[in-house]
DNA sequence: GTGAAAGCGCTAACAC
DNA sequence: GTGTTAGCGCTTTCAC
């Protein structure tokens, strides 16, 4: 192990201005009685030897770590990504730094990860829950430790939560394919057990009993990701071995849009000409893809900025917090009037 | 501001368990001599009490945080996302956490990322710099923090790079085309200054020399991110009102190349019919769209995961390391024998 | 306004 | 093997 030059302390500071450490301390701190003059000779040494604070000692002293631990399924996801920017962009404003953890839809991953930034006493945590299981969440409930899930929510946690209006945007997209005449419908959605899933679903239903309740529905579920949610919907189309009889498609995201139309499109079946496609989240991508993708918009960057608001007052006040973010839908190309 | 609960420390579990602070410390960090016995009751009345160690307190006395910064232009790039990804997962193994930051591709927001992560007492950073300006990555390397930079060099700095073997891969792009009979190539850019825009230009230039010199070869620079590298390919084709010209292009990355893309559909130029594209990167969804992209693939996550072994053996041992991943030539629709 | 002294929770040296 | 003591760098009383 290479040494390491000590940094410059605040006792060094003390020693070569002339002042005690204590005074040094209120004059870099902003804090208390300092005579204007005093303060100025006292930054001027700082500068001049370089001084910068150390934040786990003063994290120490004060209990007050300035960081918050940041839990997500997995951060190359482009949704995550947006909603970790939308935190760390507004951390930043508070003056807190966030600490990364992937828990790759593990409970168990997702267990450690909170065990490990309550070791570094994070002063709260913003977590994308996997859902699997919960006790994790509990045990932060029950202790007190300021928490903010985002995108789920769980009936016997009452705790901080911020999601987009799921149910909302189910109810948007159905309600486009129905007014544009589409009759059969098929909602590929994700994991029954999940949160968004089950509000989705309940909008697309509210929608066609609303609109048309004649209209035929179809619900698939599948597990997270491209790979899961084109081997599904293969799988599914393949044993209904007649004519693929859907003229609309409702994903459960848009990565799951891209899944279908990769399927479709390796079968000859035209979007949107013989079936149109509705995707969720307006990942980046949507608007690239060929055809673009309509979709319901969901606003990533402010689910993560309000989550860490909220995580704010919450470790302020206590205060808790319930909060469900607007979505819109956004019709591109890949839906169509029958 | 709410009270909270203090957590159990180690003098409550000596309390408790009637051992001394001392004893305790070693049975509970596996170190020193504690008796077998001893150590059991200590870790039994610790898990009772549900002590976690507060890493801000040990990291002030051994003055190792077992923290790394990481600091990116932007954690929702795809590109980046990945490489983030690979650093965490490392990291995870050698007991570190990460501190991330995003710059968004200001050097005055690099330069603040690494005073804050400084203040932290990061063992190290880890950066995809800005590269407008290096000052701050100087003064790391002058004052001994360890650090190791991802995809760009810098001649006048002796330190830690690991990148992927951009050259080479502007080699293979040009070469490919080049052995499908292409004749007149674009080089769709990135900034001039930028390490790899620099290097992938060398590799294409290698290649005509070597391949066919005469090839034509002509070269624009472009801002990064999709919209900047739409806008720059868009005024340059609409000035060259005449045909299009060109047989083959090359983009400086994956993203560029679906803004290219999208442009050429727009004017019913179409791919690879008409132009062949190649990419760079391969991220994810460059095997999604359509066509399915002709990229160079480089190891995002391994970059990350590389970049935190060499910080690591850079901290242990001082040892400098420069290390050049190869890339490999990903064929697939977007390019065509002509 | 400024300083002295205590202590946050932990670990390292050194006794015993 | 275990305990005593000091101290990491900072902030917080509380004197003066």
């Amino acid at each position: 192990m290479v040494k390491k030059k000590d940094f410059v302390t605040i006792k060094d500071v003390a020693k070569i201005s002339g002042y005690s450490i204590n005074t040094v301390s209120r004059a870099l701190g902003n804090r208390g009685y300092v005579k204007r003059e005093t303060k100025e000779k006292i930054l001027k040494v700082a500068s001049e030897l370089g001084y910068m604070r150390n934040c786990a000692a003063s994290a120490l002293r004060t209990k007050r770590s300035h960081i918050v631990g940041v839990v997500v399924v997995d951060n190359t996801n482009p949704f995550y990504a947006e909603v970790i920017k939308g935190v760390e962009l507004e951390a930043k404003k508070y003056g807190y730094t966030i600490i990364l953890i992937n828990t790759d839809r593990s409970y168990e991953n997702e267990e450690k990860a909170i065990e490990i930034l309550l070791q570094r006493r994070v002063e709260g945590l913003i977590i994308t829950a996997v859902q699997t299981k919960n006790d994790d969440l509990k045990r932060l409930v029950d202790e007190k430790i300021p928490n903010v899930i985002i995108g789920s929510k769980f009936d016997e946690l009452v705790t901080n939560y911020v999601c987009s209006d799921d149910e909302k945007g189910g109810y948007l997209a159905a309600k486009h394919l129905l007014e544009n005449n589409h009759k059969k419908l098929l909602l590929v959605n994700a994991e029954k057990y999940k949160y968004a899933s089950k509000m989705r679903e309940l909008g697309v239903r509210k929608a066609i009993s609303e609109i048309n309740v004649s209209a035929k529905l179809e619900v698939i579920y599948s597990k997270d990701g491209f790979d899961n949610g084109y081997d599904t919907f293969v799988k599914f189309i393949e044993k209904n071995k007649t004519k693929f009889e859907y003229d609309g498609i409702i994903c459960y995201n848009d990565v799951y849009a891209f899944a279908v139309m990769k399927a479709l499109k390796e079968r000859g079946i035209r979007i949107p000409d013989d079936v149109s496609i509705v995707g969720f989240d307006d990942i980046y991508f949507s608007s690239i893809v060929e055809p673009s993708l309509t979709t319901v918009r969901t606003d990533k960057p402010k689910l993560g900025a309000e989550a860490f608001r909220i995580l704010m007052n919450n470790i302020e006040s206590g205060s808790v917090t319930e909060l469900t973010l607007p979505v819109e839908l956004v019709v591109r190309n890949s839906t169509i009037k029958r």
